[in-house]
DNA sequence: TTGTAAGCGTTATCAT
DNA sequence: ATGATAACGCTTACAA
């Protein structure tokens, strides 16, 4: 059933029908009434690619992850894909699997059927980016690159929260296990650890490929390095630390406290755990709304705050010589 | 650049470019190479809207799932849209929210762009869902609707292994922890379940509507109907009944045993979970390849083999007394 | 083997 | 306010 259907039933020409459709032209009340009418009778659904065809509007964007088992790029995807469909636009969804030739890949082979991207963290170079758009609408989701809209989190601000309520509650010797090395995501926790810790006193563990097999791995070496709390690159990284420290019969948070990052609700939940929230759903409504509504330019980045969430990983820094004492004895 | 700009670059007609790209009929070896160059040369894509309105075929799919949060699900979108891929087939993306409604919605709305649709454990009744596919070929994975192409997996054949697993080592009071009670999963489990343990040692707590929620919640109803193992709804329901446990001071696997369902990599590793593994890479890739490559027919139904995966939340079952002792001592 | 021409469903431009 | 017509880029009989 095409517009041509509608406009033989009414007896009008099938241009009326689609101006009454797309109200993007004179049409007089009654016929309008009776298109839609007939339009809703019918059954009748805009073929999109016809309109494709003739607007150049796709209607639909590009949604790229690079990994969708991480529960941090799954909830975007959700909440892109929900504010795409309240605003009549479909999600063609891309995950790249951490791959920058697989992401390069997708984006060319979408750009020409889509009206813009929504870029999560991508891994590739700014140049090489910008190359693959060519001009196609972007908006980059968790990570700064030059030249595109960004809506980015305070991360550096998150740790900076993290490690302050650590020190007000006595911890002195605080340690960061960091994740992958090549995220801006990656750099810009690590670097907020740097701006609170003094060199000397700075205890980096990493980086770690896998996110929670990274967080068992380095327990040994944070309790070696006698540190009385961990703050972990993300929350199953966290959740990785507990479940060794707890292997170990270390108590958390009595020996040692752990601070997760991005405020996942299942890590959250799972463990109790003391996170800095990252606001996922916002940045994800605020990247689709920029590309369908707004002009996404580079002047248009935000930077999102976060907010550390206190629950039951964290407490009062033990007694050093006690915790060296209940380890070894 | 279209296939103009390729056929007047070569001097040939768009059809005889059209035919070399496509390999849609009679080229010559040589204008065939020469159309393959140019059309390199120029960065040549081809206008998917355009071919779509010609040839009705979409190359793309519709993958729709209740929600991404879940790993299972997200999961199974990673590995649908990389098969997808593989076959030059994009993937629009909706997730219901577990709402049939909305599930309907976005079946209606997406129905024309997909050349079908891969329905992950949809929630809406089996007549409204042949209603609003309306002959769109679709597959449908992890539930049973009759008349369509299903791919599911044997689920009641993997709680058979895992109560096989306790009982073998001892286990006389065991206990099933259900989830949501409308899902075909959740009666699936459950129907395994009751096929295995007679009505007088059935032991049913739930259903509950959040997975590890429920888990949390159900301890303390596990242990007092004296039960050594539970197998439960899911992994989010068993790292939930683990957490609960721990809190608790009660020993996994040495006061109870707990045993997942569904084999997540995350849950898996990270409690060192015993968990009956789902294959929901192959049932992904198979719900595509069935989509594009065959006849999704009702006759190409499909059961998967599950496969219990003993780690160490599963052990021999205590002396009854003594744990009881433990317990309240 | 290649070219011509019609058609897919819609929008947009221009008359009327 | 409405209708005819061209155009979007591609495929596909059919003709050469």
């Amino acid at each position: 059933v095409t517009i041509h259907d509608i406009a033989r039933e009414l007896g009008v020409s099938p241009s009326t029908v689609s101006r009454a459709l797309s109200e993007s032209g004179p049409v007089s009340a009654a016929t309008r009434q009776a298109v839609h009418g007939t339009a809703q009778r019918l059954g009748y659904e805009t073929n999109r690619a016809a309109r494709s065809m003739s607007t150049g509007r796709m209607h639909s964007l590009g949604l790229i992850v690079p990994d969708l088992r991480d529960p941090f790029f799954a909830e975007i995807a959700k909440d892109a894909q929900s504010r795409a469909r309240d605003l009549d636009t479909a999600v063609y969804i891309a995950d790249t699997d951490q791959d920058p030739v697989t992401e390069l890949d997708v984006m060319a082979s979408m750009r020409r059927e889509v009206d813009g991207f929504v870029m999560c963290a991508p891994r590739s170079g700014d140049a090489e980016l910008a190359t693959a758009l060519d001009g196609t609408p972007a908006v980059v989701v968790h990570r700064r690159v030059p030249g595109f809209a960004c809506i980015t989190a305070d991360l550096a601000g998150g740790m900076r929260q993290a490690i302050e309520h650590l020190r007000a509650t006595g911890h002195r010797r605080i340690a960061y296990v960091s994740g992958p090395s090549e995220s801006w995501n990656a750099t810009e926790r690590l670097r907020g650890y740097e701006l609170e810790v003094d060199p000397a006193d700075r205890i980096v563990i990493g980086p770690n490929a896998e996110a929670f097999e990274g967080g068992v791995a380095a327990v040994e070496r944070v309790l070696a390095a006698t540190a009385t709390a961990v703050v972990a690159y993300n929350d199953l990284t966290a959740l990785g630390l507990v479940a060794r420290l707890t292997a170990l019969d270390v108590k958390v948070p009595h020996d040692i406290s752990v601070v997760g990052f991005d405020g996942l609700d299942v890590a959250s939940v799972a463990r109790s755990l003391t996170s800095v929230d990252v606001p996922r759903a916002q940045a994800a409504r605020m990247a689709v709304d920029l590309l369908l509504r707004g002009e996404p330019t580079p002047e248009t980045s935000v930077v999102l705050p976060t907010q550390l969430i206190v629950r039951s990983t964290t407490g009062p820094a033990p007694d050093h010589r006690a915790v060296h004492a209940d380890r070894h004895g």
